[in-house]
DNA sequence: AGGAGTTTTTGACAAAGTCCAAATCTCGGC
DNA sequence: GCCGAGATTTGGACTTTGTCAAAAACTCCT
């Protein structure tokens, strides 16, 4: 991702430290939680609130700068790759979470016969299986 | 669905009382939140633990018998229709869910590319947009 | 630098689940 | 039909994830 002030200005959003540090720890951490962002700003600024967090990846979500992905039994998870389409990957043991890319064609998934008279804006695909580390550790 | 005592059963599961309701209000309610469950349990039985009522939904899930569904911003939905392969479409705005048929081929949602060693299971598709409710509402 | 309007902070609160120990119930054998 | 081992249900406390609201602090524009 470019540079996270310009993105920020780019959509006419005021520049702010915890804007910045949010933005780059999602960068850094992609499928990271609020809780882990909050972690990695802290250790850059010294200290944001819980809320702030929030705040930020509730704005930067709505704006469409990142994406947000909430698999079952888990807490919401942060990505920078928007726009490519690509899906998850998510181990039942673990939790662990891998970018898959598109299985079938190039945006296949918004094909889903408009249905039921909803008006289809995005299609989310997760994959559930098991990482090869809990495949081994089962055995 | 089968007669729900009988669905215990054939799983090696002790036959409860609060287990064959819980499985009937699955049934008569798609899509129905842990809590809208306990209320249509509590109306035949005259009552049952929260506790319980996770209880049953975690073991039928288990065993395959349910499936559950977790959109985002919203609690676990749960269903009896397993195997038909069939996806989900949530509106943005109300959360009202509805059923769709796998929109390409028979399961062709499987097919991601065995990623990253992962040994895949199950593909969960679910499409976002507005209802036709709430289209309405917004203009 | 000054001020209007946003953000951040703080602390309380809410929803959805889980953990644990005690009480109760189910199923298979006698 | 009754008994007991083992599974299930209960109730209550607790955790996690996230939101609400008001006050303080900050950003950006002039």
């Amino acid at each position: 991702m470019r540079d996270p002030e310009d993105t920020l200005r780019q959509h006419d959003l005021p520049v702010t430290a915890q804007r910045v540090s949010v933005l780059r720890a999602v960068s850094h951490h992609p499928h990271a939680t609020a809780d882990m962002l909050a972690e990695e700003v802290r250790a850059e600024l010294g200290s944001i609130s819980r809320q702030s967090v929030y705040n930020v990846l509730n704005v930067l979500t709505d704006k469409g700068i990142i994406r947000r992905i909430q698999p079952a039994e888990s807490a919401a998870l942060y990505e920078d790759r928007i726009g490519d389409n690509h899906h998850h990957l998510v181990c039942r043991t673990c939790g662990k979470t891998e970018d898959v890319c598109c299985a079938v064609g190039e945006a296949p998934c918004l094909t889903a016969q408009s249905h039921h008279g909803f008006k289809i804006d995005e299609a989310e695909v997760i994959y559930w299986g098991t990482c090869p580390a809990c495949q081994k550790k089962k055995r």
